[in-house]
Formats: C-alpha cells, structure tokens, sequence
RNA sequence: GGAAGCUUGCCCGAGUGGCUAAUGGGGGCAGACUGUAAAUCUGCUGGCUUACGCCUACGGUGGUUCGAAUCCACCAGCUUCCA
C-alpha cells in the first residue's frame, strides 16, 4: 500500500505540510525522513514508540530513516507542549541521555527488525555536531534574519505560553524553534534529508524548517522539503498515553521487565486496544479486522490486549523476552504462584517482577513498603491489609501478621501479591 | 518607578482567629460486580503509631495572641492597572 495511505488508515496522518510533495517524494524508495528523540532522561518511554516505528515503516517502504538526537537543542529545552518553563540540564546529562538514547533506540531497533524482517540499521545524527559549536553573531545573522517575530509569537508552542496567566517564556526557550529549524537545514544539506515526521505538537516546529529550507538551501525548488505529523495518541478517556499509576513505562528492561511491559499492553481497555494494534503494530488491516472480530465475539478473552501485549513485548524486547514474560504470566495469573517451582522463581520472577533484597530479619511491613515494594510509607501499606488487599506467599495478611517474618519459598523468596494483579518478590538471598 | 489583588494538600478549589489534617471536585489506590475491561457502587487517600496519642503542613521569615491557613511587618513569585 502507498504509504501516506496507509498511514491514514492508521489513524496516524494528522496534518503533511504539502501533500503532492509528501507523495512524489515518497513514491519512490529512498527519501531521507528524521525523526529527533530529546535527551531529556536517559530511557525513552512508550510515549517515544510511535516515533521509532515511524521510523521502521519508512525503512519497510524502502525509504532512509535518521533518528537525530537532540544533544545540541536538548541544552535549550522545547517549549512546545510544555506549560512551564523548564530547568536547564547540564552538558554532562545532555550528552550522557543523548547517547544511553541513541543506543536504547538502536537496540529496539534491532528487536523490531528481527521481528518484521528487516536488515540495516537507521541512520543517526547528534545536533550538537553542528549546533554546539555555532556563534551568536552568525547565527543570528544567517538564520535569525529569515523568522519573523511577528509569526514566532503566532506558534502555539508560544502562543499559549504568552497568553497563560501564571507562565512566561524565555529568551531562551523562544529561540527553541530557530535550532529545530536549522537542524532540519543542516540535514537537508549534509543528509539529503528531504522530510521531518513527528507528533503534532512538532508542527511549528517542523514548518519552520521548511520555510527555512526553501529559502536558503540550494535545489529546495526542484525538492521541496515536507513535514508530516502524527496525532497525539490519547486513550479512550483522553488520558495522555503512557501514564499509567504504576508510572512510567521505560523501554528500558532494566526500568520496566517484559513482563511489566507485557501487562501494561494487557491492561489498556478494549477501544483503546484495537486503536493501539493500528498505531503501533505492523500488522495489516486484515490480520487487525480478524481480531477485531474476535473480540467482538468474546471480549470477555482479551484477544486483542493478548495480541496487541504479545507484539509489542516481540518488537521492543524480542520473541525471547515475549517467551519469558509469558511464563511468568501463566504462573502468576493461574493460581497458585506461589507453589511454582524454584526454578520459576529463579529464572522467571526473578528477572520480571519488581524485586528488592530483603535483610535475614525482614518481617512483613519491610516486604511491603519502600523501593520496588507496593508502597510508600507505613500508613498506606495498613490501609491496604485492613482493606484485605495483600497477601504474602498466597496467604491474606493482617495486621497482626505485619510483625511477623514471612516463610520463605525454596528457602529463599517471598512472593508478595497486592489487589489482584500486582506482584512483588522479595529476595532473602541464596 | 507607583497602585491593587493573588500564592492552600498530587491538581483544581473552599475556608478569613479556636469545633481545621483543613468542605467539595478531579486524580490515585483498594473492595464489590466482571473479562487482568468499561460503567456503577463502597471505602481509603500527610507522616509515625495494630490503639491512645504525637509530629509536620496552608509561598518564605519574623511578630501579635492563651490560640493563626486566617491578624500585622518584611521578603519572594505571579496577575492586573498607572507611568
């Protein structure tokens, strides 16, 4: 399928700065598209997904995807979508995020080729390459001369922060779109990068970069550059996507398990979970249409949360990983998990569920509260036993249980479940 | 530079000397019902305490008072108006 078509079938076309150029430019394999990831931590999460398989149904269309890492524009900070001025990160952090995320988005990459059958590796550029090094005379001189302040102000990513009544915007901040705007020149030129994608609140960003192409960059009239934004992905009840109460969703394994991973796709509701096959799967409309049909027959199976949570978990993290989670899935939701042999516990829960190191003398409220436990302080977790809601090793706690020292499973775990779905394990040591 | 107003718990927003850990809503968590859904209903939602109770909290610092989120002074931030 033509692939600006099948984006709309998607529900990902939001807004292509020039359609006929969008079309002709990809119509034939080989067009250079950026995407830029900012260095804002040093994990990206869910809410950075659609950008990399943005990226990976360009390279499936046989088209050049370059993923550019913000390390130049990632000192200054985007205003677009922020309602507050943000603080300044320093260099160290800027370059340290820049390149955990440029070697996180090559390891999903690799996951996800393996997954839909695709060879090279994504093209990456660092704007601190050029940006770093620019001064303020020439700057403002070359690129500053062709912005009007007049339109600057009109952007929303400016607009709103002028008109809120309690923020402002900084020199700084304001100048945001200038940076982006030359980024998109500088790859036009060095990359032979014709187009940028992004989220829709990129907009501003990205037409002001080819406004700026058209008027500096040679041969921008027999090749034009263009822009296409995807929409921001919301859930059924407008919730912004990827916030969930646990918290964030990393991409990274270390910060969130398959498995964690796995059940967050497992949780989404039934609209969402049919949206969210089209957004992020690669699956075809066919594939996505019969599922659809068997969710409608049975919802009460999650067919699609089960399709959509095993496909996701194989692209970012790989069919192995997918292997792994499901294993503790089958143990953890079918019962008596806490009867699973020592080698689940040791190869399964292990590795998936969030774990801490418990002292020799732990007793039950040391399970429960503190990192990687189900709560925060010592109130929460009595609320929740007097609400009935935990129990350790299969067995429902009280309070007067709280001082006690829990049995250890294999001599050596203790398995905390709290509500229905949320495990914890805590490990007393080999 | 001058004047007025605002600043409350995760967020919004009541409260204008004691009955206020602080009304209400949102959000979150749990329970019931279910399908590891949605909707609905119920409970909880500062910390320490199995309870009694104690501590910390209403922008910051001091002050008045037996007692302050509430009154006063100064400082900071924001908003609006004037120059």
């Amino acid at each position: 399928m033509e692939f600006l078509q099948d984006l709309r079938w998607r529900g990902l076309l939001h807004q292509v700065t020039d359609e006929a150029t969008a079309k002709a430019a990809l119509g034939q394999p080989g067009c250079g598209v950026y995407i830029g990831f900012d260095p804002t931590a040093d994990s990206l999460h869910v809410g950075s997904l659609l950008q990399i398989t943005l990226l990976m149904r360009l390279a499936k269309a046989g088209h050049r995807p370059i993923a550019l890492v913000g390390g130049g524009t990632g000192m200054i900070g985007d205003p677009s979508g922020k309602s507050a001025e943000r603080k300044l990160q320093t260099d160290d952090d800027v370059r340290r995020n820049a390149r955990a995320i440029e070697e996180q988005i090559l390891q999903v990459w690799r996951n996800m080729a393996a997954a839909v059958g695709h060879e090279a590796d994504p093209e990456f550029a660092d704007n601190a390459k050029w940006l770093n090094n620019l001064t303020l005379i020439d700057f403002l001189r070359d690129i500053g001369k062709h912005f009007s302040v007049n339109a600057m102000v009109q952007r929303d990513s400016v607009k709103t922060r002028l008109e809120a009544r309690e923020q402002g915007i900084s020199y700084t901040e304001f100048s945001y779109m200038l940076l982006q705007a030359y980024d998109f020149l500088e790859l036009y030129r060095r990359s032979n990068c014709r187009a940028q994608f992004g989220g829709s609140d990129q907009w501003g960003n990205i037409v002001s970069g080819t406004d700026l192409i058209g008027r500096l960059a040679e041969g921008a009239d027999e090749k034009p550059a263009f822009g296409v934004t995807v929409p921001l992905i919301t859930s059924k009840n407008g919730e912004k996507f990827g916030k969930t109460e646990q918290g964030t969703i990393w991409l990274d394994p270390k910060r969130t398990s398959p498995y964690q991973f796995y059940q967050f796709w497992m949780n989404v509701d039934d609209a969402d979970a049919v949206n969210y096959l089209r957004y992020f799967t690669f699956d075809s409309a066919e594939a996505i249409a019969a599922v659809v049909a068997l969710q409608i027959a049975a919802p009460e199976k999650r067919d699609a949360q089960k399709a959509l949570a095993a496909t996701m978990t194989a692209l970012v993290h790989g069919e192995e990983a997918l292997t792994w989670a499901m294993r503790a899935i089958d143990f953890l939701f079918s019962g008596n998990a806490h009867d699973a042999p020592d080698v689940i516990f040791t190869n399964v829960f292990l590795r998936e569920l969030p774990c801490h190191d418990a002292r020799p003398d732990a007793t039950m409220i040391d399970l429960l509260v503190g990192e990687k436990r189900p709560f925060q302080s010592n109130g929460d977790a009595k609320r929740a036993v007097q609400a009935n809601s935990v129990s350790v090793n299969g067995a429902k706690l009280t309070l007067d249980d709280l001082r006690t020292t829990p049995e250890r499973i294999h001599g050596r775990y203790a398995l905390i479940r709290q509500g229905k779905k949320s495990y914890f394990l805590a490990d007393f040591g080999a």
